[in-house]
DNA sequence: TATGAATGAGGTTTCATTCAT
DNA sequence: AATGAATGAAACCTCATTCAT
């Protein structure tokens, strides 16, 4: 029953999730999201108010997923805040090139829609745990900055945008290993 | 008549990137575009082939005009690479912090269309304009990186970031500084 | 058992009949009717074939429970036609204005519907009885009318516009007691 | 233009009243009255808000025919109560029994939508217009009533009900005359 | 050239009906 | 017998695009 319930929400956010990912939000049909998470049209109105509500569901489960992997990450090195700044470029890396959907979640955001605060709240969320890790450092003396949460923000939309427009002849590895040291340069105390 | 043509043309494009810097794609009407720019719906049709197109050249049109200021700004400190790489981050957070539209210009970008390589060439004429900033600082000794192309586009993402989700409490001065320190300890030669 | 059948079914008309009162058929749904029959949405198919026909069941239901209620009256004023016909129309109007149900029999009609028949079955026995009374009422002298089975018909429009379009400032016994010297009036011999 | 428009605001009224008049409200298709009134179906949405507004637009033009063609008969036997009655029967049965339209008029009311103030009005409207008959009447000494307004609502629904159930092996002619006997002889002084 | 009324394909959504439990 | 989650046909409606003026 409420098993069988979870896994059908699951399969429609599932495929929405990749619809999104590959078409804007114009260009998904109903139609198709309900045969790919094999359902029936009218069972995606059980389970969501309408096509943008799909959408705003879809994108909140993919964020809460990725920062329940970082927090992870961040629970394996807890007294080294070097090892958890580089963890979490890692994973946010490997997520972002590895799933398609993540592209779309930060290239695009409804604008002044009502839902959009959670949006915001998820953000906000990421960047969080990013000034946690940094003012962490800074206590222990192994960072600098004067201005944690700006360069929470940095780090954030450096991987970004290195994710997305990724400059050719280079492996994912080479281009965390060298993400990872420019940042960590800009933290390195003189 | 040529001059009425130019002006029609701007006032539609003008009025396009007002509202899609708004709303996203699919909720801007061709209605609501006529009538901010003040021209029928089916003029729309004379100036620009369907809605995608009007978007794509709106966005074009913004980017060149922002190309064209980094450009100038670059001209202004022609042997000082240190300088041209602070006017870069100043011009593109003044300019993303001013026009919204620009925001749209960062956030989305629909995937897979047949025209969207124009945007990716324009994308990577930032980075080339910010690449080449840094290759020179390097040359002259002041800067040092081992992927000149990897930083370009971290710095324009941070500022993308940075404009997009403002810490609160901080003026757009003391933004700017702060990124601009941050860019500099990356690029510093130890 | 089949004391709970009964009861079922009657419970699931007994809620049509409430709502079908209040909206037009295509604005009633089958989960209103459900809930406020207390059974579940499948069930009403065990007891009806179909939305159309749990309407005309419905329809049916209340128009027989007329019909007896006035035939009943009738025996009680055997030999007196003018108090069978002032029973009627104090009968008619009482229900009417009773029951919003019965509202809807008169004002609204599906056209062309296969089982319409039935629908015009009931009215014409309803006529027919209106009708015996004023032919008993010509035979005794009573009455005076050359065409009885118009002025049936005309009874039973005018009692249903009066309930329908009640003018203000009108008691339901003033208005029967007028409604009943009019026809009266009209049935007069000279 | 204007002439044009309005035109195709009579066409979609007029394709709308005889379908309208055919079917029951759902089974009426805006593909249906598009195609009979020779118009797309989003013309239907340049002239009515919806398929609900369509229709009550449809039920208005009709009735105000009818009353124009009511007041426009009264006008004819200006000081004769008589005449103005009779002719106000003749031409609501008239009107009744050959354009099937009106049946749904006085069939059909859809019950607590907010604009059915408008047809409430209406029908006042034709209720006060057979009042202003009688009172005439009855000041000129003609006709005897204590209760003129609920008279006309007497009239109005006989007339009804007998074009919607004519007894059989009647001309309209036959079923006039009685009528208006009927009627007269309800309003007829001692 | 400029317009905006008209279009209709195709989108979102509803809801009567079915069927596994 | 009873249920209500699931279904999908078919409804309403939108809006990019066309075209007569």
């Amino acid at each position: 029953m409420a098993r069988n319930k979870e896994d059908k929400r699951k399969r429609i956010l599932d495929a929405a999730a990749k619809l999104f990912a590959e078409q804007p939000f114009h260009k998904v049909l109903l139609d198709q999201v309900a045969s790919a998470a094999r359902v029936g049209k009218g069972t995606l109105y059980l389970y969501f108010k309408n096509k943008e509500e799909l959408y705003i569901a879809m994108r909140l489960n993919g964020f809460q997923k990725l920062i329940a992997a970082l927090e992870q990450g961040l629970a394996e090195h807890e007294n080294d805040p070097e090892a958890q700044l580089a963890g979490i470029i890692d994973r946010l890396a490997g997520r972002l090139l590895e799933h398609p959907i993540m592209f779309k979640f930060w290239r695009e955001a409804i604008i002044r829609m009502p839902s959009n605060m959670d949006w915001q709240e998820q953000l906000n969320e990421l960047f969080e745990l990013i000034e946690g890790v940094i003012q962490n450092g800074i206590e222990k003396g192994v960072f600098k900055d004067a201005n944690p949460a700006a360069t929470a923000r940095y780090i954030a939309g450096l991987i970004r945008t290195l994710s997305m427009f990724r400059p050719e002849d280079n492996t994912t590895d080479e281009l965390c290993r060298h993400a990872k040291q420019f940042v960590l340069n800009g933290l390195q105390a003189a």
